[in-house]
DNA sequence: TATTGTTATACTCTATAACTATA
DNA sequence: TATAGTTATAGAGTATAACAATA
C-alpha cells in the first residue's frame, strides 16, 4: 500500500479509459456487480470446498428434501449432463444421499446427510455475512431495493 | 404458446421448488438478472456477428481512440492472452486497425475503421433499445436507480 | 411416445507459463 | 528490471447427441 505522503505515479491523460458509455447499460453494470459479489462468494466458500453451484445445490436440497436432479437443473439453469458429476461429488463427500423416488422409478430423490445439514447451515451463515460485506456500500434499505429491482428484471 | 382457455398441466405440490432462501441473496439475484439481460444481448448482437465482449471492445475503442490492448484488458477484466484472438478477428473483419503507439514502441494503438465506426454506431443503437426491452418491467426511474445501486456495489 | 438420469464428447471461456521486443 | 503483446496450453464451464430404464 502506498503511503499518502509518498509521491504517486500520476497516470497520463491517455491512461484514463472513458467507459462512461458502457456504464449507461444495465447489462454492463449487472454483470460487473454480479462478478464482484461472486468473487467474494467463491473466496469464502472455498473454505468449505464449495463452488457457487455446489452451494446452490446444497441449499436447494436442504430446503426441498427429495428434490430431483431434473428440478435442480430447471431451477438453476444447469443442463442435466453437467449436474451429474457435481451430484456424484457431493455424494462421495457424504454430504447428500440419493434415495429412490417414492412415486417415480426413474428419478432419485436427493437428501442431505447430517454432515450435509451441518455444512449447509455453516455455509448459509457465511453467505449471509458475505452478502453484507460484498455490498458494504449499500444501506440495508438500498440492498432491499436492489434485490426487488433485480427480481423485477428476471421474474 | 398455450391458450388461456385450454386446460393446463397443473404441477403437483412436489414439483414446486422453494428457492425463497436463494432469492434473499444479492449475488443470486444479480447473477440471474445479469444472465437474463445478457441472453437478449447475445441474441440481438448476433446480427452483427458480435459477442458481448466484442461489443465492449468496439465501443471502448470508439470512445477511446488509440487505446491499447493492456487498457482494454484492465477495463474489461479480460486476460491479455484471451484478447489477442479477439482483436485479431476484429482486425481481419476490417473493423479495427492496429497502429504503432506514438510514445511506446511496445504497444499498439487501436482505432476503428470507417466500417467499424458504422457497425459500432448501429450496435450501440441496438444496445440502447435492447436494454429497455430486457428490463421492460422497470420504469425509467427504477432503471436509473438500479444502475446507481449496481455501481455502488462494484465501484 | 416422453422423460429421468447418464455417458461421451465437443465447444467456449478463462487461466498460467514462457517468449520477444521494447521501456 | 519491468511491461506490452504474443504463443501455447491447460482447465473450467457449457453445449448437443444418444442410450437404458421407467413413465
Amino acid at each position: 500500500m502506498a503511503s499518502a505522503s509518498l509521491p504517486t505515479i500520476t497516470p497520463t491523460a491517455t491512461d484514463v479509459v472513458d467507459n462512461s458509455y458502457l456504464r449507461t447499460l444495465v447489462g454492463y453494470n449487472a454483470r460487473r456487480a454480479s462478478l464482484s459479489i461472486i468473487e467474494v462468494f467463491m473466496e469464502r466458500m472455498a473454505v468449505y470446498g464449495l463452488k457457487v453451484v455446489d452451494f446452490s445445490v446444497l441449499s436447494l436440497v436442504a430446503h426441498n428434501p427429495g428434490i430431483t436432479s431434473r428440478q435442480l437443473c430447471a431451477t438453476l439453469g444447469v443442463l442435466p449432463p453437467n449436474l451429474v458429476g457435481l451430484i456424484a461429488a457431493l455424494d462421495r463427500r457424504g454430504l447428500i444421499e440419493r434415495r429412490p423416488h417414492p412415486s417415480d422409478g426413474r428419478a432419485m430423490g436427493l437428501h442431505l446427510t447430517p454432515a450435509g445439514e451441518d455444512l449447509c447451515a455453516q455455509a448459509e451463515q457465511t453467505a449471509a455475512t458475505l452478502e453484507i460485506d460484498a455490498t458494504a456500500r449499500l444501506t440495508a434499505t438500498e440492498r432491499k431495493t436492489l434485490i426487488r429491482l433485480l427480481q423485477k428484471v428476471y421474474d
